[in-house]
DNA sequence: ATTGTATATCACCATGCGGTGACACTGGGT
DNA sequence: ACCCAGTGTCACCGCATGGTGATATACAAT
């Protein structure tokens, strides 16, 4: 075996990871973790001191939360306020599709508390907030609870999707499925903010 | 030990439901159902082959799925459809927030697929689909499509709102909060459906 | 009362888990 | 050359799990 220790320590953190990612939430400890990294599990114990510790560093030292695309691009001035949270909402939904282990964490999220899942939950939190505060939208809007309601909706139809489990018959995996459904968000969205314009 | 078949089939099923209530369903098994049930595990494996087996007839034979309040009570006649949208769809949030049960096997679905949690879903989804047709919304409206959303989104806050960790301090738990998303889902729904009459 | 069957109990197995202590190697500082 | 801290290997413990075979007990039919 190479001694290099630090060498071992991000082989055990993507041993992790890629148990998770190929096996799920369910499963992980020391042994399954320590096989997958090809590793002495005793090495866990004296690098990270236990499978919590473990989970904490993969928190800290892992970028796991999925990237959101840069709205800024291609969102010219003066977007109305409801494009941009449809915007980021569904923007939101595609990273998640594209991050298994993203998916598995959020899933785990609502299993379990551990530091893994408290911290990724403090950084997902954190991404939403600053997509809408960097655009302008106070915190406590109806939007915003509009949009995080939504959003909830997608990660939910996107977990259910996982193992070929659709809700209702809304794969949100099939293209057709998203478009439509992005669609539906989209004019609701305009809808209720263009109703709200109004009324308030 | 009394002994009646019967009697002891119920005592395990009664067992199982008490286990996932309490605990979760993360760690049940026959051992863990036994226990509960105060009753050796070799009897799990005579009257119900296996676990597997167990899950099936707790889906078979017990009523888990929470109860929709009867709706047309208080509906008059020619209640708009929005209203009659969000009525169910928060009816249906109520129900699940009133059933820690339910609250774990809609978790336990997006985890893993076994007999009972397939059942499960798919009585769940029945009694949606019903609740709709029943009142005369026609299944590939858009207004279907947004329902669901919003319902998977309620179903996202409950499920994290378990274990003290609510999404964006949306703590559905909470009545003030349930009050204001309530609202919000009403208006939205309101608006989504009259732009709709104009639009299309 | 005897027998037979359904029911319940007990003892046990192999396996996997989290966790630990003892040992072996490697390489750099003195 | 020696030592020693850092690193990796191995063997083991106690425990819980899923699963099974042999045995004891209650009860109903004869």
């Amino acid at each position: 075996m190479q001694r290099d220790s630090e060498k071992t320590r991000q082989r055990i953190l993507t041993g992790l990871e890629k148990l998770i990612t190929r096996e799920g939430f369910i499963g992980v400890g020391v042994n399954a973790v320590a096989r997958e990294a090809g590793v002495d599990k005793v090495l866990i114990y004296r690098y990270f001191g236990s499978m919590e510790g473990l989970l904490k560093a993969f928190a800290d030292e892992k970028k796991f939360c999925p990237r959101l695309k840069d709205l800024f691009d291609d969102m010219p001035e003066g977007t109305p306020l409801h494009e941009i949270a449809t915007r980021i909402v569904i923007e939101h939904a595609r990273a998640l599709q594209n991050s298994p282990l993203a998916q598995e964490l959020v899933c785990w999220e609502l299993t379990e508390l551990n530091p893994l899942t408290v911290l990724f939950g403090k950084e997902m939190e954190k991404g939403e907030l600053k997509a809408l505060a960097d655009r302008g939208i106070i915190p406590d809007d109806d939007v915003v609870t509009l949009s995080v309601i939504v959003l909830c909706g997608l990660q939910y139809l996107i977990l259910r999707g996982r193992n070929n489990n659709p809700m209702m018959d809304i794969d949100y995996s099939k293209p057709e499925i998203r478009k439509k459904v992005e669609k539906v968000i989209a004019s609701m969205m305009k809808a209720f903010f263009e109703a709200g314009e109004g009324s308030l």
